[in-house]
RNA sequence: GGGCGCGUAGCUCAGUGGGAGAGCGCUCGCUUCACACGCGAGAGGUCGCUGGUUCGAAACCAGCCGCGCCCACCA
């Protein structure tokens, strides 16, 4: 070790990850591990498809936790010296980037229709360029080990590519097809938008009846509604068929108030006879319900709300223009003038509201494109089924099953300008429409000019095919063949049918195969206060500046340490947990580092690379004090244990169990017990200590890679980065279960003596006489608990376990005394518990032997202490 | 309306048939030559409520109370 480094050692009783996380990012980089060769079939290699983050994103809490989640198992699989791919890239996030851009035009006092469609969508692409992507920086300050030289975006030549292949296969097969039907209407991004794009929230509204006088006669029909204004476009008046009351009506007409329109009384399954007074207003052009039964009955569709919010002509003149609103008011207005409206309550109920700009949903019936789903669901429904995806936890695998029973055409065009343009032309002059993957010059049919669709497609349209069209796909790329089908994928459950869903049909139909095995539904990280966490809300927090203060290791750690199965509330002590792990971990190497003592042969070797040296030099561990044998075999149980959590995608136990083994096992007993060997120069500790501190490295470097990484730096055995270092394998032949047993002993020995002191008023640093009745005892047991075991007369005063402390100044008799008091009662507690349950004859007959028996030894062995107490 | 989940120490959460756990916080004692972001010792819980199954229930079953999320076209 240079002097400089060996300073550096001895001066920083402090982990600074602040000054270490750059430069050990950019080594990484500089060392292109992140950077695979295409080679290698997908079975043996590791890959994973990052969810892109929006291109207009910062990375927030959800990324964090998904990031630290996908480089805890891509690092843990590269170690393992398998071929692993992290692609990442971005997503062009349609309406959310428009948005972004439209309002900076709108402060330079324009908006997109003064640039037009070219020019708009050049100054998003430049907006792209200077802002965009900020996001791919902050993943590395994550240190997330993607494929940094690999990155792509929704909207590459590439991508866009692979979108219109795909649009123009499920064309062909007739899945995509273009209808005048009912969609949500997004006011705030004037565009359609997908029922999963909806959400429902409870609003409290005023209810109106409304009377509506039937032709011919002094009866009226009483409707009722939340929505007054749309009774303009009203086509009918519905009624239950087997409801008696209106059973004469049917076949007639009412009258519509402030219109004159005649509204056939139609009878409709649809009609809860219950609610209200059985009788249901029908306008197929504004409500989805009233759509499905104006199709049913062939009803007249009537537009009288436009898609700019407006009402149009067909709401009547006295109307035209106004805003909805206004439109709710003056039509109240005008039918309480008439006498027409018998009631109004306050009505709670729940209404779609947009979850892109947050206004409330219109239904309108347009033209737009959809994809039908059911012929794609098929295969997607039975993979999950046979467990070809596996989706952990599995609950979420019925979840996804149910929708994917019940899946409905999708409304894939947007109304936006960015994003794919439907590679659809249609010809002017002989209507003719042509379906390409590239443009058309010419109508093939007359030989007339072509006009492009010009809706764009839904964002989502392409994410669904991200895991291979990254790979190059439909080339035939040497990534596809080497990466797809990815090795797992972890989301939010939020995205499960909006993403994930559409990625398993679309990769089964153009890419041949499912495009992941495994998809982990990760926890919600919600607010510290258990809101949800969001920018409105103002219930951030951000990762950032938690890696700001705290370092991405202890960020990593506390988010892998809290997530769970069920939501968890952010844990800032979490996080401290694992800044204090990673100080820990910095000192408790300082200390191994500074004072190990190497026979000069066995420091030089060279350990062959590519495989983890079981000791220092290439050796083999061959631990013989019961110390050593206890920690190795401590050491390898928690491998296989963390391990085993970490493939299963329990990462909270995993992070736990790191934790307490290097901190409880190694730091607390361990590295204490030996210490007096290591200042004396033993070179077998020395050994032992440095073969633990690699294996705890390499153990821990997947969800703690940067300080792991610089202490490594300094380890004697280093030949290269940790990053691609061999991953410790569990060695069974070194589990020691007779040392364990005889350690716990010892253990449990020092702390019934420390607990002794401490209550009977012994200063810190007293070492105490005592003599062993028994057995010798380990020497660092006297030691810990500061006994002096080789104390020759004195009279005993108390005993603890086999420890008999004899009489000094120091030790008051009376505290002693209330000490073995308080001993007796818990053991005679403790005896009584132990017969009661002996006695009860069904246990005795009905536990398990082992059961049975352990009880028996408890017993026994309280007896045998009450005995020795009472004395 | 249907589905999923949660209610355990002051706080955040583990535990899922055999004597209640972790981290933080709290109390007491330690400037012990790796670390005071530390070391040692403690206090603190009728495991939401009520019934049931069992020799034995925080855990399994039923009901109830409280909370959250998802799906669903009842005006």
């Amino acid at each position: 070790m240079g002097d400089e480094r060996l300073k550096n050692l001895e001066e920083k009783t402090r982990y600074d990850p602040a000054e270490v996380e750059r430069r050990i990012f950019a080594e990484w980089l500089e060392g292109g591990y992140f950077h695979p060769p295409a080679e290698g079939a997908p079975e043996q290699n590791f890959s994973v498809a990052i969810p892109p983050p929006n291109v207009t994103g910062a990375l927030h809490m959800g990324h964090a936790l998904n990031g630290s989640i996908q480089d805890a198992l891509v690092r843990m699989n590269r170690m393992r010296g398998r071929n692993t791919l992290w692609i990442l890239g971005t997503d062009h996030a349609g309406i959310a980037t428009q948005a972004v851009v439209e309002r900076a035009l709108r402060e330079e006092g324009s908006d997109r229709l003064d640039l037009g469609r070219e020019a708009f969508v050049e100054r998003v692409w430049r907006w792209k360029e200077q802002y965009g992507s900020q996001i791919v920086e902050q993943y590395k300050r994550l240190g997330a080990s993607c494929d940094y030289e690999r990155e792509r975006f929704t909207l590459d030549e590439g991508y866009v590519r692979a979108v219109y292949r795909v649009f123009k296969g499920l064309f062909d097969r007739g899945y995509i097809y273009r209808d005048n039907y009912m969609v949500n209407w997004d006011p705030g991004s004037h565009s359609a938008i997908s029922d999963l794009e909806v959400e429902n929230r409870e609003v409290e509204d005023t209810l109106y009846s409304i009377d509506y006088p039937v032709e011919d006669s002094d009866r009226v029909l009483t409707v009722a509604t939340v929505r007054p204004e749309t009774m303009l476009a009203d086509t009918a008046v519905a009624v239950n068929p087997d409801d008696e009351r209106y059973a004469d009506l049917i076949g007639r007409h009412c009258v519509l108030p402030l219109v004159g329109r005649r509204l056939p009384v139609i009878a409709d399954e649809h009609v809860d006879p219950e609610f209200g007074t059985g009788a249901l207003k029908i306008t197929p052009g504004h409500d989805p319900n009233d759509f499905q039964i104006g199709r049913r009955h062939g009803l007249e569709e009537i537009v009288a709300i436009g898609p700019d919010g407006r009402m149009t002509e067909a709401a009547g003149e006295r109307f035209t223009g106004l805003t909805v609103a206004e439109a709710q008011t003056a039509v109240v207005a005008a039918l309480r003038e008439e006498g027409l409206i018998s009631s109004e309550e306050p009505y709670i109920h729940s209404v779609p509201f947009s979850h892109r700009s947050g206004e409330r949903i219109e239904p309108l019936i347009s033209l737009q494109w959809f994809c039908r789903m059911d012929e794609l669901a098929r295969p997607a429904i039975e993979a999950v089924e046979r467990d070809q995806v596996r989706i952990v936890p599995p609950q979420w695998k019925r979840v996804y099953l149910d929708w994917m029973e019940e899946i409905r055409p999708w409304c894939i065009s947007r109304q936006l300008w960015w994003g794919h343009r439907i590679p659809v032309w249609y010809c002017d002059s002989c209507s003719e429409t042509i379906v390409a993957e590239r443009e058309p010059s010419r109508c093939g049919a007359c030989g007339g000019e072509l006009r492009q669709e010009e809706d764009v497609l839904d964002t989502w349209f392409s994410s669904a095919i991200w895991p291979f069209a990254t790979l190059g796909w439909p080339e035939e790329t040497p990534e596809l063949a080497a990466f797809y089908p990815t090795s797992f994928l972890t989301t939010a459950r939020e995205i499960l049918f909006l993403w994930v869903a559409r990625m398993i049909m679309t990769g089964i139909e153009f890419a041949g195969d499912v495009p992941f095995r495994d998809v982990y539904v990760h926890a919600v990280i919600q607010a510290r206060d258990g809101r949800r966490m969001s920018k409105s809300l103002g219930t951030g927090i951000d990762p950032l500046d938690e890696i700001d203060q705290h370092g991405a290791d202890a960020l990593r750690f506390g988010l892998l340490a809290m997530s769970s199965t069920q939501d968890v509330r952010f844990s800032d002590a979490k996080v401290q947990q694992g800044a204090d792990l990673a100080n820990k971990l910095w000192n408790a190497s300082r200390l191994i580092l500074m004072n190990v003592k190497l026979d000069q042969n066995q420091a030089d070797t060279n350990a062959p690379q590519g495989q983890v040296p079981a000791a220092v030099g290439g050796g083999t561990i061959n631990p013989v004090t019961i110390e050593d044998r206890w920690i190795v075999s401590r050491m390898e149980a928690t491998i296989a244990s963390v391990t085993a959590k970490l493939e299963e995608y329990d990462f909270a136990h995993a992070a736990q169990e790191a934790y307490s083994f290097f901190w409880s096992e190694l730091c607390d007993w361990y590295l204490e017990i030996v210490k007096p060997r290591l200042y004396d120069g033993e070179e077998k500790v020395s050994a032992t200590l440095l073969w633990l501190l690699e294996r705890t490295l390499a153990l821990i470097h997947p969800l703690m890679p940067f300080v792991t990484e610089e202490i490594w730096s300094y380890h004697p055995a280093r030949r290269g980065h940790l990053a691609v270092h061999p991953f410790p394998e569990a060695d069974d032949s070194l589990r020691d279960a007779e040392a364990e047993t005889d350690m716990n002993d010892s253990i449990e020995l020092i702390r019934r003596l420390r607990a002794w002191r401490d209550l009977v008023d012994i200063p810190a640093a007293a070492v105490l006489p005592a003599r062993v009745d028994g057995p010798d005892l380990e020497a660092f047991v006297g030691r810990l608990a500061r006994f002096s075991f080789d104390a020759d007369g004195g009279e005993p005063v108390a005993s603890v376990g086999p420890v008999q402390v004899l009489a000094t100044g120091q030790i008051d008799g009376a505290a002693v005394r209330e000490r073995v008091e308080a001993r007796l009662v818990d053991l005679r507690s403790e005896v009584a518990r132990a017969e009661g349950k002996l006695d009860n004859d069904g246990f005795v007959a009905n536990a398990p032997a082992e059961v049975v028996e352990e009880e028996r030894a408890k017993l026994e062995r309280y007896r045998r202490e009450l005995e020795e107490l009472s004395e």
